[in-house]
DNA sequence: GTCTATAGTAAGATAGAC
DNA sequence: GTCTATCTTACTATAGAC
């Protein structure tokens, strides 16, 4: 009987995505299971029945949030496609919709004070997308900073008032990962996209 | 009357600084207002009557605790010292006490989904701290880097699961800021602290 | 201003019908 | 497995005594 079991999976999949959107949007703490399911199209009970708890489901929607950054970082096999990557990740459109985007500038926090399962789950993640980025690189510490790089960028980014300050800041970003991973091509030739920056 | 004001003063500050390390501790959101009153000594009561709203509360806290990270890069004249502030804010003490550390990994994402008003308080600090680090270094875009790896660096730390990658993570962010702000020294003699990784 | 007490609402989780 | 209904608890906010 696979063809019912594919159909259970396709289904979890599905509620993991709608739930963990929401959940990225308006925080998971902060929203009810009763939400979570509506997002979903389902009804609490239908959540409790595929996961037991509410941490179970973040936990879930972590594992199933891993694939997205995951994806959003494969098949890189030169600096270059590195660097596009992160010019991807560090879009003012990434920042404006946490819904569709990486979990951990969103939800990086709540894991933070997680159960420790949870938090395994996401380690195990990182610890994957970091050697991938430290073999481009062939060096360890950069992969790690240009990651935190980018988590702390977002995370900023969505923090800020004012959409000026915060393309302002993304743009930077963009042009100091450039300079660690292309300093051959640092200065390109983009008019009026030197930095300007008020206090 | 002056007197009776500051006394006013300094337990304002005393009641934010108890609450806003709760909050800093077990996120704003997942919070009540009892807890972030008994964590202050006080009741519900007294909370609302100094903040009308739980969310002016999380406004106040906010601007109160940019001081600790504005007074953690106080006074830097030099690239070394910016060096010596991030490898403290870098340590794994920090990552192990936020209640006792900066806002921002803690409660970054939930600032991100406040409402205009505090991000208009954290983003002028923000601007505030990036164009301390930018008069040093000379270089905005260097300047928000580095803010936002150590930023992103906390926030990942803590959601680690085992200690060694947390410690790991730290000790290459230490590393990679080194190299960008004192090249010539890269590499200090340090037995054993070099980058053995694992996937 | 601060306390006690409480109103009104929403939360996590469960039981039973289907 | 999913839905409806509900139990229990915790939350934000307010009213009134002191």
């Amino acid at each position: 009987m696979r063809y019912p079991s594919d159909h259970k999976q396709a289904r979890r999949t599905q509620l993991l995505q709608a739930s963990g959107a929401l959940a990225k949007q308006k925080g998971f703490g902060n929203t009810g299971m009763d939400a979570l399911a509506t997002a979903a199209g389902v009804t609490t009970g239908a959540l409790y029945s595929q996961f037991g708890s509410k941490a179970d489901l973040l936990q879930a929607i972590v594992s199933q949030e891993l694939g997205w950054i995951l994806a959003a970082f494969d098949g890189l096999d030169s600096p270059e496609q590195l660097f596009k990557a992160l010019r991807r990740y560090l879009s003012p459109v990434h920042a404006e919709h946490p819904e569709l985007g990486c979990l951990v500038p969103s939800l990086g926090g709540e894991i933070g004070r997680a159960d420790l399962a949870t938090r395994e789950v996401f380690e195990r993640g990182m610890l994957t997308l970091h050697a991938r980025i430290a073999a481009v690189l062939d060096d360890p510490d950069q992969a790690w900073a240009l990651m935190c790089q980018a988590f702390g960028g977002i995370l900023l980014a969505r923090a800020m008032a004012s959409p000026e300050t915060r393309d302002q800041l993304l743009h930077s970003l963009v042009a100091a990962v450039r300079l660690q991973l292309r300093p051959e091509q640092a200065a390109e030739p983009q008019p009026g996209a030197s930095s300007t920056h008020n206090s």
